[in-house]
DNA sequence: CCGTATCCCATGAGATACTG
DNA sequence: CAGTATCTCATGGGATACGG
């Protein structure tokens, strides 16, 4: 699963199930993840066939960001990863490893 | 889920899911992680309370691991990559992604 | 058998500044 | 707005050798 291996890339997946963003809707959803770390991911997921990339050629430039069909197949995966986190969220112990 | 996020976790867990497993036992299914690696990644996961170490003290040591009761909380987690795993690891797109 | 210690290089990742 | 470029330091991880 070196597709979802990458630092931020379960959590860009997680955000994009629910639509297309725009960079900076991504960013605003992941204050701890760096602008550069932000556009390495996308890219990456990119080249995996995982996301989308969309770039209106206006000024200034907007692009958006959405799961291809391949990324979609990937949702079981991301909402078993929720659902435990959901129940183990709150929790005292463990919750390091949590995060 | 920094929990699987290491590079082996998700794996030695898998592996775990079988039942109780030796050092080698576990090195000899993961054949491209080294002996250091793997005694790393599973002093994290012990640290993070997802498997535990039973030690014999006998000559040669003998150790086993096996999931501990909040390991096996993930169970869901590793499935549902796994499946995800089998209906893709056949194809010919996206291979260098899935692995 | 099951690790640890050490050395060393490759990659990861923040900060900052710049661009179409 | 949505990135790139560069510099720099931190971390990851292989190879090898040693130890209980």
């Amino acid at each position: 699963m070196q597709i979802i291996a990458g630092k931020w890339k379960s959590v860009i997946i997680y955000h994009l199930m629910a639509g297309t963003q725009r960079f900076n809707d991504l960013q605003k959803q992941m204050p701890d993840c760096s602008r550069r770390m932000l556009a390495l991911q996308l890219h990456e997921l990119q080249v995996d066939g995982v996301i989308q990339k969309k770039v209106y050629p206006v000024i200034p430039v907007k692009t958006e960001y959405s799961l291809t069909d391949f990324g979609q197949t990937l949702r079981p995966v991301i909402t078993a990863m929720e659902t435990w986190g959901n129940l183990y969220n709150q929790r005292a112990t463990h919750q390091a490893a949590v995060d």
